[in-house]
DNA sequence: GAGGTCACG
DNA sequence: ACGTACGTGACCTCT
């Protein structure tokens, strides 16, 4: 039988493990560690018998003769409060029965059940880290104890007790009533200790035979000592012994350990974001339970399965493509999975003949072309892709594991495998699990035909319980509008605008090549001149040295390694050496050369002149895209030589047109809804220049005497404004004194009360909340907003400011996409949608379609939100993306 | 794989 | 006294 001690181990638990918070903010280090540490002894100590015992309040029996007790001890944070009656959930989803008495400590309770237990023949193990318990030790009943942390345990018996601290178990209380206890405020005797306490009942068996011999005691001192704290050491003795008579029915069996509720203890560890327990909880991955399948031989046995699935109205599949990129990729075999639980595998020969059996493509449009028949999967960006390369047009599906994982907690990532053992504790193959991973990886073409039959045929199975539950927590979270009306169709949008690619003028890359090669040649030559010596220009660590070591220029700012050598360093030591502004061209030219020419000539597509970016829907914390391979969010255009790479890009057809449509001001114009600041909604609705009207408030000029240094300066505040200011980072952008911009600061909110507020306010509720939300609910949780590191916590609270802004901006882009993909489908337009870069959509357009879809993007990008000012978009025209005007 | 740097909004 | 602007991705070096 194991019986354990509640309050010690969970404190143990909450000092050995560090900060440990739900995403909501919930701390959860106590819960974390108690719940390892139960199923530690549950597996080396195989118990038969189990229960926990828990202080009640803070008032005991013991205060009655001493209201001293344990006064010295600090009020329990609220961070570990909060986790109490977590840890009595866990017990009660394991079914462990609780023990706690109104008066009585945990101690207590232990010691009657144990003494009780030891009695009807039991053998017990009682688990905690409190000294006191050791008075309990009998042949019967022995004490693990927690040394350090909560995995550093020590079984002890009574000759543990007495190695310890030198007395028998049954003296332990006399040992206290004279030695005492500081963490429980017991007094004992002064000036008497562990060598002297031991001594003492080595020779008497017990404190009163001590006191009533204490004449007979050689020393001076300590018989005086003994005299002069009589009364003290019997108080002391009795508030450190526990009481084994606590009045208490017990039944035996109630304490027998059964199979817990894996129901409920799923559902906690769920709220609680165990994953590593939930996933323990799942089968073992060796026993990943066979999923059984049927395969599909032939068009004959399609047939009935497709009347089978329009039926049953929807259906989950998974597709597995022969490589990485989706793209260019051929469907190796899907597997179905029908409401019913049935599923069907679809193996690579039926998907070849698609192309060559026109009753085969009739038959996969049945299903996946039918916009009736839901349809539901993981990643559903892909299976568009997958399907269109076979000329299947995807249409109907209704629910996307990866996206609606991702709107829950845009914080995390979203495997299949990782989203299965969470939400339904169903271990499902990863792709790692199929294809291996790093050097050794293999390509899903090396597989067999049934290690990706029943690979598919998992993870499709997993996908109807998993649409369940994450639609019930969208709902939850007010997030159905979003997935629905916005994420779910965007999907579509951003595999058409992949798939269609940008065209680039591969000619002008490597002529910029040859110019820019030859710059960097010169510049690097002139380096090594100027420094005396050849080296690795692009090792910031070599460059150190040249630069503070061989030349003895400043040391500006340094790095966790060495010292910094970035360009706002270079920029304050280019007066002091001719050589800093040419490392500063170099890195320029260099960033040019490696990334933006080589970097994009390496992924044009040879067979059709384009660049197919990815777009990913499912990685920022904010709601926004981002694009890979290559990144095309991020093609220079300030400075002149960089932005000369946007000529490169150019219309997808002969007699097309570029139209960019950016939104002017957007986060701005956002954050004066949000906030109803009344300057701020003033602006914008009379159509100000909003940088100069700011400049105006802020230096208190009129608009007119606006000079042109006081609108960047204010256009810096601005920035500064939407990124939860400092006047740290605003004077370092403005290179002023951090007291000339905390001045700006200030004027700001003087003027701009109602941005203020909205800072103060969201700050406010994202502590109280735990997260943060966007116009259309998107939520973002901010766990450390209540951290008491200031450096944490400031970051989180910019955070809890900045992400309603960049997130609302992200969700009207994300609503003007889906309107504008929709429009130009419903008009039967050639125009296509054909970059994203947060708040501006890149097109090629037909010169006759020009004037239609110019207005209709700007109805349609306008129009994407109704705010209480305006959205306004900046439409340009050109040849290429370098051209647009 | 981490760290430094730099391109974009 | 602390140590910071928000959100990304790619390339290079170094270990």
């Amino acid at each position: 039988m194991i019986l354990i001690d509640g309050n010690s181990l969970i404190h143990r638990a909450f000092h050995a493990i560090p900060t440990l918070t739900t995403s909501s903010g919930q701390h959860t280090n106590a819960v974390y560690g108690f719940t390892n540490m139960f199923l530690r002894l549950l597996e080396d100590e195989k118990p038969d018998y189990l229960a926990v015992a828990f202080d009640k309040g803070r008032i005991t029996f013991r205060h009655e003769e001493y209201k001293e007790y344990k006064a010295n001890r600090a009020p329990t944070p609220d961070e570990l409060r909060s986790q109490f009656p977590l840890v009595k959930e866990i017990l009660a989803a394991y079914r462990v029965p609780i023990f706690e008495l109104d008066n009585y400590e945990a101690d207590d309770l232990l010691g009657t059940l144990a003494q009780k237990a030891a009695a009807e023949g039991f053998s017990v193990l009682i688990v905690s880290g409190d000294q006191d318990t050791l008075q309990l030790i009998s042949p019967r009943v022995k004490v693990l104890y927690t040394r350090r942390g909560i995995t550093d345990l020590e079984v002890i018996d009574a000759a543990g007790v007495k190695a310890r601290l030198g007395v028998e178990p049954g003296q332990v209380s006399d040992y206290k009533g004279l030695v005492g206890d500081k963490s429980d405020n017991i007094p004992g005797v002064p000036g008497i200790g562990k060598v002297t306490a031991g001594r003492l009942l080595g020779e008497f068996a017990n404190l009163e035979e001590i006191l009533s011999n204490i004449e007979g005691i050689p020393q001076k001192g300590l018989r005086s000592k003994l005299k002069e704290y009589r009364q003290q050491a019997r108080l002391s003795k009795n508030l450190a012994t526990i009481d084994c008579d606590t009045p208490m029915a017990i039944e035996w069996e109630e304490l027998r350990l059964g199979e817990p509720d894996g129901e409920s203890l799923a559902a906690l560890f769920r709220e609680l974001e165990f994953r590593s327990l939930l996933e323990r909880m799942a089968p073992d991955p060796g026993e990943k339970p066979d999923v059984h399948y049927t395969v599909i031989e032939s068009s004959e046995e399609l047939a009935p399965l497709i009347d089978k699935i329009q039926l049953g109205g929807e259906v989950g599949f998974c597709l597995v493509g022969s490589g990485d990129n989706p793209r260019r990729s051929d469907i190796l075999g899907g597997a179905l999975a029908l409401p019913g639980g049935e599923i069907y595998y679809i193996p690579s020969r039926l998907w070849q003949k698609v192309d060559t059996a026109p009753i085969i493509k009739e038959q996969m449009e049945a299903i996946f072309a039918d916009p009736a028949l839901g349809k539901y999967t993981h990643d559903a960006k892909i299976s568009y892709q997958l399907l269109h390369r076979c000329g299947i047009k995807l249409s109907g599906v209704i629910f996307d594991s990866l996206v609606a994982s991702y709107l829950l907690n845009p914080a995390s990532t979203h495997s299949l495998d990782q989203i299965a053992a969470a939400q339904v504790q169903v271990r499902v193959p990863s792709w790692e699990d199929l294809l291996g991973k790093g050097s050794k990886a293999l390509a899903p073409s090396e597989l067999t035909e049934s290690q990706i039959a029943a690979f598919a045929a998992a993870r499709a199975g997993v996908l109807l319980r998993l649409k369940e539950t994450l639609l019930a927590e969208l709902d939850q979270l007010n997030l159905i509008p979003l997935f629905n009306q916005v994420e779910l169709p965007l999907i579509e949008v951003l595999a058409a605008m992949e798939e269609e690619g940008i065209a680039v003028d591969i000619e002008i890359l490597k002529k910029m090549n040859t110019e820019i090669g030859a710059m960097l040649q010169a510049v690097e030559g002139e380096v090594y001149h100027l420094a005396g010596e050849e080296f690795n220009l692009n090792s910031p660590k070599q460059l150190s040295v040249i630069l503070f070591e061989k030349l003895g220029l400043p040391v500006i700012k340094r790095t966790k390694t060495g010292y910094s050598t970035d360009a706002e360093v270079l920029d304050k030591l280019a007066p002091d050496h001719p050589i800093v502004k040419l490392i500063l061209e170099y890195r320029q030219l260099m960033k040019l050369k490696s990334t933006y020419i080589d970097g994009l000539i390496s992924l044009v597509d040879t067979s059709t002149g384009k660049i197919h970016t990815t777009f990913n829907q499912t990685v920022t914390t904010t709601g926004r895209l981002s694009s890979t391979e290559p990144n095309l969010q991020n093609i220079p255009i300030r400075l002149e030589l960089g932005r000369r790479l946007r000529r490169a890009f150019i219309p997808n057809r002969p007699g097309d047109l570029i139209l960019t449509a950016d939104y002017s001001q957007i986060e701005l114009r956002v954050l004066a809804h949000i906030s109803q600041d009344p300057n701020l909604l003033e602006s914008f609705r009379q159509g100000q220049d909003i940088h100069s009207r700011t400049a105006a408030e802020v230096f208190g000029v009129p608009l007119k005497d606006v000079t042109r240094e006081m609108r960047n300066r204010a256009k810096a505040v601005n920035f500064g404004i939407v990124y939860g200011i400092s006047d740290y980072g605003l004077s370092r952008d403005l290179d002023v004194s951090r007291r000339e911009a905390g001045e700006y600061i200030n004027n700001y909110f003087a003027r701009y009360g109602g941005v203020k507020k909205y800072m103060d306010e969201t700050i406010a509720t994202a502590k109280e909340r735990g997260f943060v939300t966007t116009l259309m609910e998107r939520r973002r949780y901010l766990p450390d907003i209540k951290s008491r590191n200031y450096t944490l916590r400031s970051f989180a609270e910019r955070t809890a400011i900045n992400t309603p802004i960049q997130g609302t901006a992200a969700d009207i882009i994300k609503v003007a996409m889906v309107k504008v993909f929709g429009q130009v489908k419903e008009r039967d337009l050639d125009t296509r949608l054909l970059l994203q870069v947060h708040d501006e959509l890149i097109f090629t357009v037909p010169e006759g379609e020009l004037e239609e879809v110019k207005s209709l993007v700007r109805e349609s990008m306008e129009g994407a939100a109704s705010l209480d000012v305006p959205l306004r978009v900046d439409l340009k025209v050109g040849e290429s993306w370098y051209g647009v005007k």
